[in-house]
DNA sequence: TATAAAATTGAACTTGACTTTCATTTTCAT
DNA sequence: ATGAAAATGAAAGTCAAGTTCAATTTTATA
């Protein structure tokens, strides 16, 4: 999806919920949706400072919440630290991570999806999301 | 397996690592040896205060995490809180996490562990341990 | 446009879990 | 028994998350 489009859909939410504009929290949108794969809230924070941005962090904090409750970001808990990557239109996925140098990596599965379900339902549970992270080594740690 | 040999277990693994005895932290491996389930370190404090024990937090943490190294302890991540469960001969399982009631059920599925197995192998992953987490709703909570 | 009410901001503070520090106490080999 | 080494636990330090509130910015209305 197109980011003016993201832009738009964000802004509109905003509005229905009765909120006012603001700059600081437009260069938190902006740069959030130029990011790629994960960031956490004090990622963001830094890649705006450096951006040259006067910005404090609970705006970045504030925004991300906004973000995720648009349905445009996606929290997801790694550890206690909670990054957040696009939501929106964008397939629900799992993630490696790798023990040695931190690297997230994301892949999905329908098949492991479909399992989920049946035992959650096997055991009478009613599942609403999960969370299925993979610890270990990636490509390039294996090689050394 | 019997409660007397995991002590002994225990007790051998101290003794490999040249550690001497001490009161305080047989009170911690045998309130942890008594839990069922899940357990995170401050409640297994809260746990040993009412039992009367006189003991401080850091022996709690630091027991638990000797627990784990040598194998009869388990570390799970929920959230931001660390909970620990018996390892020591127990198969490897995931949990449902109740979103109303925070209640925590084990499931093991063999094809679930199967599946994450390819689907490393397939992204040149090397799978060493995995979280799966299932949130939703418990029996329970389903008929409120 | 001017103004006042309402929303937003951000520095500082609070919280909660985890981890470390270090003076005191306990253990253990001699 | 005694002294070196290890363990303890109160207190302090981290780190991310979440909250507070005085100051600033935005917006609706005159």
């Amino acid at each position: 999806m197109i980011m003016n489009q993201l832009l738009k859909y964000f802004n509109d939410f905003c509005s229905r919920k009765g909120l006012n504009k603001s700059k600081p929290r437009d260069s938190v949108v902006n740069a959030f949706l130029q990011t790629e794969h994960h960031i956490s809230s004090y990622e963001l924070y830094n890649v705006l400072l450096k951006q040259g941005n006067k910005i404090g962090y609970s705006t970045v904090y504030r925004t991300l919440k906004l973000l995720t409750e648009a349905g445009i970001a996606r929290a997801i808990e790694l550890g206690c630290e909670t990054h957040f990557e696009h939501d929106y239109k964008h397939k629900h996925h799992d993630h490696f991570v790798c023990n040695q140098c931190g690297a997230i990596i994301e892949f999905s599965s329908p098949t492991i999806e479909r399992i989920q379900d049946q035992i959650a339902r096997k055991f009478n549970f009613v599942s609403e999301h999960h969370s299925l992270i993979i610890y270990g080594l990636c490509q390039q740690c294996q090689k050394k």
